[in-house]
DNA sequence: TTCACCTGTAATAAAGTTATTACAGGTAAG
DNA sequence: CTTACCTGTAATAACTTTATTACAGGTGAA
């Protein structure tokens, strides 16, 4: 994991906003209205949040059909657990500049 | 720790260029302007990043005198390590909750 | 058909972060 | 006194993130 990955990962946790969402779906998944409500933020915000977090991998969504036959889309929290310290940065670091010094166009 | 200041300190890390300060000055402290000659960034933008790094308690700055009598900054990495996961991040979100509905105004 | 729910996105405004430029001022050496 | 270093900050430009508003469209029940 080089550095801009791992900016990708902690910003999308270092939110009062994300970590309300998350912290509303741990226990049980919820419907994007539902939540919406539920941390008091209009839809269309709420869908952007729910994109970083998806994205980063701390939640994830699917479609659900309800016995009558309504849509709706449910998302949950994924478990983690990870240890930072300078050890977890520096490598970040040296990643991106191996990266960028010796391996100019490697996909990954 | 309530959500807004785990935010601020994830914030602080969450940035390739303050990682790639950060890991400069883990084995060695390093002055301002060496500093911004190593990570290639203007000293004003730099000060702008250590002052965040310095708040979130990343970094420690203090002034030393050269044998001929030159005023340096020098800045160096403070060790740390923690471990993120649902339940922390909960934690803080719950800590939030607690101080905005029974201690309107207590401070800490 | 209308009401009350739901999903999804495009356009844009508001706010915050990051980066640059331009200062003012200090010490030591040539 | 000029050159070559250094610290520090104010003003502002450029960019990114966050938030709002306004759409278009779906289902089921009254």
């Amino acid at each position: 994991m080089n550095a801009e990955q791992l900016s990708t990962w902690l910003s999308a946790i270092a939110s009062p906003q994300r970590m309300r969402i998350l912290s509303q779906i741990v226990s049980e998944p919820l419907h994007v209205s539902e939540l919406a409500r539920r941390v008091q933020m209009s839809r269309p915000l709420l869908y952007m949040h729910l994109t970083k977090l998806e994205e980063a991998g701390f939640v994830a969504g699917h479609h659900e059909l309800t016995p009558d036959g309504k849509a709706l889309k449910l998302f949950h929290a994924l478990p983690f657990s990870s240890t930072i310290d300078l050890a977890t940065l520096s490598a970040a670091v040296a990643a991106t500049d191996a990266h960028n010094t010796t391996q100019p166009d490697k996909s990954e």
